[in-house]
DNA sequence: AGAATATGGAACGGTACCGTAACGAATTGC
DNA sequence: GCAATTCGTTACGGTACCGTTCCATATTCT
């Protein structure tokens, strides 16, 4: 079930979609913390900020400025780990679901936008 | 001839294969910067800095910033347009296009991964 | 109990982005 | 010829990112 692209399809689809999601977020939120935010939401949880770095490939720092920043927007949200309070457990927001699901949205509308070989009008 | 996608599907993809250019391409490229070589790249020339800030709805700076840095890593270059010595042109390097292509298999290459559906194992 | 380990965050210095505003160079218009 | 416009760039002040390093808290091990 997978999706076969041309060269200039996929080039095509990320151009467009990438030019509209700026428009949705503007310029505030970083390739890194984008793959943050749709891990947090993709992958099941729990997701702490050492398990996230070390998927992700990033050092811890990167991802709690991320958290930091995200969070001032309402797209994630922390909670201590009683369990273990060192942990700290990452918690999606209604919020950040709406916002991943207009992603969503984008990336869909611009591949059924995409003309018949993604070639410049 | 457009591509239909579901919502995981959508959201996987882009996922995938912002975290493959990630790692091709370090942090050092913004999405915006990103966008700008996309239109290079898939847009019929000739580009010049005011017709760029033009289309993508950048100010004029971001265009330049984003040559300077692009021109630095050998993916555009600037050349004075000798009709009219005022406009700079930007033009494609072999570099870019290698680069450029590298893009578009990784996301053929993460769009062709795709799960039935998407979601998460 | 006390030492060793693990976790997330803060501090530091450096770099690069952003928007606004000004600037030189080139061209056009009167 | 000289003023007005256009183009790209630079400068400024502010913000946020990055990696490295260090630190406070919490847990585990003996």
């Amino acid at each position: 079930m997978s999706i076969d692209l041309k060269p200039s399809q996929a080039l095509g689809l990320w151009h467009a979609a990438t030019q509209a999601q700026l428009r949705l977020v503007g310029p505030d939120l970083t390739m890194r913390q984008l793959v943050i935010l749709l891990h947090i939401y993709l992958k099941p949880p729990p997701h702490t900020v050492r398990g996230l770095a070390a998927k992700l490939d990033v050092t811890k720092p990167v991802i709690t400025r991320a958290l930091d920043t995200m969070g001032n927007m309402g797209l994630v949200r922390r909670v201590r780990d009683e369990r273990d309070r060192r942990n700290v457990i990452i918690k999606r927001t209604v919020e950040g679901a709406l916002f991943v699901e207009k992603l969503g949205d984008i990336i869909i509308r611009e591949a059924a936008n995409l003309s018949r070989d993604g070639v410049t009008p």
